[in-house]
RNA sequence: UGCCCGGUCGUUCAAUUGGUAGGACAACGGAUUUUGGUUCCGUCUAUCGAGGUUCAAAUCCUCGCCGGGCAGCCA
């Protein structure tokens, strides 16, 4: 295969599963359709933010693409300038960039086409395959009959060509004001798909663009420009989402009145995912709301939301190839995505130890005042990685779920009594349990053997639990917020009439620990830098962070096989 | 009750196009382990229904049933 693409996405070259999408384009390349390549396009209308739904159709084009050898646009489905922005615009490249994924030069936009659309109308006018209306909305609404009963021809269906021209020239030219006339196309009223019911094409609308500015105060509806926008691009496959399989034949329609390149349109089915939401109108709600902090909140499925949670790209490029694309609708579990990302991490993110939950320990047979430093490995799975030395003292913090005065039968970490080794340091054995008037555990007093330094035994006794933990004379104290996730049913907008979807988010979805303590290596990590929190899950640190005091955000937690235990009530 | 699309393990995608229903995740069990992580091994579970064609049907046909989309001068 000649890999011609601008997007080499190395680590997931492979072409995983064959898909419906897959076999149509390799059926019409067999058929000599695609003599110039393969090309898909990315069409976004800036008007939101892109989230992990998005992702999926950036994958899907951009994937297929990169797969044949071919090329895919990225072009912005601009036709409607009251609602879109250039800071989408900007935004969406960057995430699409983020992403991995790249498009040379070929950042187009819907609107560099106007003036071609503009002629164009012109001849399906000249061929008597349009028309001006001069109906309100109103009344081209009521006009264009039901689901089960043909629409009536407007009284202006039959009027001139040369005064339909005329007409459109002078909607053009701004003689009328906005709504008083319309393009439309002039197939069938009684067409039992009712977009073929003589479809507007164009409206008259005196907004800004974000690229034209005033240059026009007519715009092309999308069926009138996106697939004019594919032919004159050379789009050999569009595909699109499901809810446009009945636009198709106006799509071919367009096509085949012009005659231009017959670019084909296929569907497939969006990207659902369990526990969340990802339509515009809810998003927003969320943020408008504020039940989020922002667009970019790392419990949204935006991929702003998931850059800064720490999700890495390579993660939800896989998620989507393992899919795969089909056309029934789906719901996949999110728990899927976040095995990849796990995956992935596993793979890459150096290990530190945190302390989320302190508690504090004293060694009373380590001399006072001495730190030692021992040698920790940052990532098993890498040797290349290296080794780190992590100060050790008298005093340390560890896990205050690690430790149980009174422990059932399967907690295997530290009680009274009880030895446990303490990672790349030594094994301990509690021998006291301090607490305060109320009861609660406030330090757990303990014991080395320095024999066992590093954590090894020379005897060879084993233990059954490795704890991490923070020397506390030198710990960097930090914030860490815990996200779970956003809501706490698979659908959360499957609600009965009387029932508010937002009734489903879940209000321990943020959980913000304010005394944490990590091992001072981790001083090193920048803004965005994603790392393991030994035993407790990936981190990667947030933009809130100060010179004074780093913030965490928990990506995703490790599996954890001992809450399964707790929760059977072993 | 118009038109279009879809229905395969809990979830999702496959099945060389009519020839032993398979993978991944999840779940469950076990081995290894200086992360109750990783890794490894194993187990469990599915063709919406009824007819028909055929030596043979997830696949083709018919009729049902269920789910989704469509009546913007949105995309």
């Amino acid at each position: 295969m000649t890999a011609t693409t601008d997007s080499p996405v190395a680590d997931d070259t492979d072409d995983g599963p064959n898909d419906f999408l897959r076999d149509a384009i390799n059926t019409d390349m067999a058929d000599g359709r695609t003599s110039n390549g393969v090309v898909t396009r990315f069409p976004p209308e800036p008007n939101a933010y892109l989230h992990v739904g998005h992702a999926k159709a950036i994958c899907v084009n951009f994937g297929i693409a990169e797969q044949f050898g071919g090329r895919c646009n990225l072009r912005f489905d601009d036709t409607n300038p009251v609602r879109e922005e250039q800071e989408y615009v900007d935004s969406m490249i960057e995430d699409i960039r983020w992403l991995g994924f790249d498009w040379g030069e070929r950042e187009l936009y819907a609107s560099d086409y106007f003036e071609q659309l503009f002629d164009w109308a012109c001849e399906l006018i000249n061929k008597g395959l349009a028309y001006v209306d001069d109906q309100s909305a109103d009344q081209i609404r009521a006009t264009r009959g039901s689901l089960t009963e043909p629409g009536q021809n407007s009284p202006h269906r039959d009027r001139a060509a040369e005064e339909s021209l005329d007409l459109f020239k002078r909607m053009r030219a701004g003689e009328f004001a906005d709504g008083e006339k319309v393009l439309r196309a002039k197939i069938d009223m009684a067409a039992p798909n009712v977009n073929l019911r003589d479809p507007v094409m164009y409206r008259i609308l005196r907004a800004t663009h974000h690229r034209t500015a005033d240059e026009w105060c007519i715009y092309p509806m999308y069926d009138w420009a996106h697939g004019q926008g594919d032919s004159i691009e050379g789009v050999t496959h569009s595909l699109c989402t499901l809810e446009f399989e009945d636009h198709r034949p106006l799509y071919d329609w367009y096509i085949e009145q012009l005659g231009i390149f017959p670019s084909r349109q296929i569907e497939y089915a969006r990207g659902n995912i369990t526990y969340t939401v990802t339509s515009k109108r809810r998003l927003l709600q969320l943020v408008e709301k504020g039940l989020v902090s922002n667009w970019d909140d790392p419990r949204l499925p935006t991929l702003q939301g998931m850059r800064r949670r720490g999700v890495p790209p390579e993660a939800i490029r896989r998620f989507w190839r393992e899919v795969g694309v089909a056309k029934r609708e789906n719901n996949v579990e999110v728990s899927l995505l976040e095995y990849y990302m796990r995956d992935h991490l596993n793979k890459v993110a150096p290990r530190f130890m945190g302390v989320l939950n302190p508690l504090k320990v004293v060694i009373e047979n380590y001399p006072e005042g001495d730190v030692e430093h021992l040698e920790g490995v940052n990532n098993p799975e890498d040797p290349s990685a290296g080794t780190r030395q992590i100060p050790f003292g008298r005093e340390l913090w560890i896990e205050r779920d690690d430790f149980m005065e009174d422990p059932p039968k399967k907690f295997f970490r530290l009680a009274p009594g009880r030895e446990v080794r303490l990672r790349y340091a030594y094994f301990i054995t509690c021998t006291q349990v301090v607490k305060d008037e109320s009861g609660q555990i406030v330090e757990i007093r303990c014991t080395y053997d320095p024999a066992t330094k590093g954590g090894d035994s020379p005897d060879g006794r084993k233990v059954k639990a490795t704890l991490h933990w923070v020397a506390a004379s030198t710990a960097l104290q930090a914030q860490v917020r815990l996200y779970d996730r956003l809501f706490t049913v698979e659908n959360p907008t499957d609600v009965a009439d009387d029932e508010d979807w937002l009734d489903n988010l879940n209000p321990d979805s943020l959980q913000t620990l304010e005394t944490c303590y990590l091992e001072p290596a981790l001083a090193e990590l920048k803004v965005g830098e994603g790392c393991q929190f030994e035993r407790l899950g990936y981190f990667c640190v947030d933009p809130d962070s100060t010179s004074q005091r780093l913030v965490f955000n928990r990506t995703v937690a490790l599996r954890d096989a001992w809450s399964k235990v707790k929760k059977k009530g072993g």
